[in-house]
DNA sequence: ATGAATTCTTAACAATTGTTCAGGTGACGA
DNA sequence: TCGTCACCTGAACAATTGTTAAGAATTCAT
């Protein structure tokens, strides 16, 4: 079976039934790299899984700058959760930045599987507990943090996302001018 | 009924049955301002719904500064959640800032809660991820708007925190020092 | 390979935020 | 009532971070 039943019943065993009707439920998409697959205004109403690529979250502050929220990689499930969530409209773009497989349901879907196989409820909260996990620690060190220390603790942390993305991303990701970045890594090559 | 099952019932529709094992299953603890629910370095092994009164969530860093994480208010739902979660020692401490009135259930609990009452695994799914949505809008401000922005926006969202709590608290919580949030509200004033 | 476009670096200067220290205010118990 | 303590304000100075602008390096399409 696949990574996606595998990730799953890392959190909640599941029957090889159950892991039948999951992957049936889930459809594969290829997004070339560069294409969106949501668009700030939009609502997203798909929750997917990262098969393999590399995707990035971003959006526009009021001065137009492109801020960027997340970078989503192999075996993450991701979704612009607060659209798909609320019905609002997305506040973020999500493109790849590589060519990307992605198993994607949309939110009927979603709760008709999560009737078949009630499993899914309490996979859904783990991941949802996951989920705000990581936002706490990343609330921490935007909080309490220098962007130095942001930047060492991301070099340590993602290594990969940093040397496969433009500086720039990362800036705005770890919430500092691309600037202010290249004078850090300057810094931290003596 | 109580507010306790008023709120899941808001998320997710209980029959009266469910609502009475719900009501039994969470105990009443009454807890004096100043006193401690979570201790820094001890397991969380309790959720918790406020009733009335106030809480807030702070640990210490390196430099042994006070960070506030959270201030929780009437009618929410609480943990030291990552503890809780992941069975690893608390970070944060949890005081009351008022004499505070609580419904807790712990974790064997609420396991065995959530067996009787299937719906439970939908409604700590709900709260988990109302939870992520908070979190991620806290996010946002830190990592996009500059300090002056942040108390605005905190003064027009949560003014009763603010009139509330010490001036330090609000500051920790929003990243900056005291001397410098002093100085934010004398330039608001003129 | 070449030029265009994007991205990265650098530096000077400006704005924001932190640090230190001093004083002032108000709450509260002896 | 008095002193103590915690909290808040203020100002001078320092550190961090942003802004602007220019040039260097890299990537990309042709």
């Amino acid at each position: 079976m696949s990574q996606l039943t595998e990730s799953i019943n890392q959190m909640v065993a599941l029957t090889s039934e159950e892991r039948e009707i999951i992957e049936k439920a889930y459809k594969t998409v290829h997004i070339p790299k560069g294409a969106f697959w949501v668009e700030q205004g939009k609502r997203c109403k798909e929750v997917g899984f990262v098969v393999s690529g590399k995707l990035r979250f971003y959006y526009h502050d009021e001065d137009g700058n492109e801020i960027t929220c997340y970078f989503i990689t192999e075996g993450q499930f991701m979704s612009s959760f607060t659209s798909f969530l609320t019905n609002a409209p997305a506040r973020e773009n999500v493109v790849t930045i590589e060519d990307t497989e992605l198993r994607v349901i949309n939110q009927e879907e979603l709760e008709a599987l999560s009737v078949l196989v009630p499993k899914m409820h309490v996979f859904r909260r783990i991941n949802a507990e996951n989920l705000f996990i990581s936002m706490e620690k990343r609330v921490n060190m935007l909080q309490s943090q220098s962007a130095f220390e942001r930047y060492e603790k991301m070099l340590h942390e993602s290594p990969d996302i940093i040397l496969s993305v433009p500086l720039q991303y990362t800036a705005s990701f770890l919430g500092i001018t691309p600037q202010h970045l290249s004078r850090i890594r300057k810094e931290l090559t003596k």
